[in-house]
DNA sequence: GATGAATGAGGCTTCATTCAT
DNA sequence: AATGAATGAAGCCTCATTCAT
């Protein structure tokens, strides 16, 4: 009988916090502002959210959750560990290429001290990690003193960081093609060579 | 004499917004709050900087600057390009466990796209890379294909990374000694290898 | 039928309204939970009062309205002075202990310099004020300088300022029994009395 | 060095808070128009009360402590309960014309279910109370059976009752001069006699 | 008729900044 | 020179009210 619910609006919602949060940092991406650019009133994203904390952990969780779900089903669907790796950082490159903002905004929060991942978020990087690590290792691509930190440095957190590098355009380039996925796939595979 | 207190009171000031960034973001670092942990009056930080976004642009440019000082002070005086590599990130450490608080500062601001760094600096930052890569290239310690961007990236960011996660304590281990710095060098060794 | 259903929802919205308004204030008591304690949507509501400060005047003009009639029916019903100035202190009493909430809702809002009773209420009250005045002089009972006001302050007003401080339990005692009706009556008629 | 706190400001911030409350409710008081009416600006009020709660709650306690602080000095000066009786009532009507606002605020927030008194206020209040039955009984001016409740409810609440039903101009009179004094404390004497 | 999604004015509070002393 | 009292814009959030369905 009442309107329905516009799930658009949340969608914009999201959208708009995210944009915000990263051109403007957590500080500055103020509700109204937040509101005005999803084109909704101010008060609706209460409706959704308890307070704009809860808006971007969210955000956060969720953007977290769609790089575990990914590694996720990319280790269920690849075989070797070299495929496991380009396929990773591929869909990492390929994110920044569609939606520049999410990886932007999970580098940035990644790096805040204000927020830290939850705990059960942790354990399944980790443990994702650690299966990254054991395929590896059977096929001795992985030194015996890689773990499962570094892993996550390696294949997840240098990508992000020559991404965002490239975003911020720190050292006048800002290409993410072919080129550079092989670059950064072979910089990884070195590292964690044996 | 009188100069002598006012750069006291400086410092504390610069000290003290190090500290609030580090610990509460730049918007729970407020201005008074600044001003008493320095133990100066409020209007008094008015008199060196015109706002707080000013104030913490400066320490980030001085933090970057020690940053790059030292790089080149370690080009100056080491001569292999193993040498310079294992200076460096070993004085990234030694820094993390004495001053820990400029490495989470320079941490946190170099992935906030609100505060990128000056074009000056980026230019400096960048040809002392450059000479690192030159050292390594002429005795063949590193590849044809890096360049400075991905020096950058692998050995000042990586070892930043490396020490915040730890600092962060995100996979549950928080140690920063010599172990680690042998590991991160050759992680770091590695990935730039040809 | 329809009107049933309608008359149903209407007494459990004032209903709510009340019991929101003593438990949580005028401001405390909002339109959305006023609606949900009720089980009507909240634009149901609408149809009824133009907003929520017509809600709540006009349950006040209801619950004052109430009193009124009680007391015109004691006036009618009972015919010494005694009779009457019992009866009304026992009603009182009574509401008090079978519906709290009217006596804490007509005890805050005749004490709110925001809620002022409408003038044909106030001339109403003050008629049978001077009602009971003239039956308590006709037999001597009340002095000479007892006016409509003191009637309504000792016999109305004084009760309700007790059982108030009672249910707010301030000097430890929350009994409202016999005990506690005959001595309201006693103090009631000794200062009333010539 | 700097200005020199105001102690006007933050009296009449105090002023301002009283007579908002008393004319608009609790709810009604806005911060923003309590600040305008001091003539101070909003933030200023917060250097002194962490916020409206606290601000009104002071004042509440303030005022009851004016109240219970005039009982015992009533009580350690005059020597029979009558003098005392009449000097509380005589005290009360006093500041209702020099400071209405008061006894007006007195009278809003004791009748409201937010506020209530704190217990060590109301156990001073109580021990008052008592000493005023100790002396009336003495000289058996007072009936055996009243107690501190009803020497509250007759002594305070009854005089605070009449005079603010004057302020209200409820029944068309508003006088509070001798003739009211001597009416009130009449009907309290005859209240409590034995 | 009924609903509840959607709005936005307005409330409380913080804090960067100014300026009288 | 140095202080910190004082300001008020701006942020977060609530909730009375409207209106599409």
């Amino acid at each position: 009988m009442a309107r329905t619910i516009d799930d658009n609006k949340i969608a914009r919602i999201r959208q708009a916090a995210l944009e915000m949060v990263v051109n403007s940092g957590y500080g500055g991406a103020s509700i109204s502002s937040i509101a005005q650019n999803a084109g909704v009133a101010v008060g609706y994203l209460y409706r959704f959210y308890p307070g704009k904390s809860e808006l971007v952990h969210d955000l956060f969780y969720r953007t977290l959750k769609d790089l575990a779900d990914k590694l996720e089903q990319i280790l269920d669907d690849k075989h070797s560990f070299e495929e496991v790796l380009e396929s990773l950082i591929r869909s990492i490159f390929e994110k920044a290429n569609k939606q520049p903002e999410q990886i932007k905004f999970l580098y940035v929060l990644m790096h805040d001290y204000s927020f830290r991942m939850e705990n059960e978020m942790r354990d399944r990087i980790y443990r994702l990690c650690r299966l990254m690590i054991e395929k590896g290792m059977k096929v001795g691509l992985i030194g015996p003193e890689i773990d499962e930190e570094q892993i996550f440095l390696l294949s997840v957190a240098y990508p992000l960081q020559f991404i965002n590098m490239r975003m911020k355009n720190l050292f006048y380039q800002s290409d993410l093609s072919e080129k550079e996925i092989a670059a950064t796939y072979s910089i990884c595979l070195k590292s964690l060579s044996a």
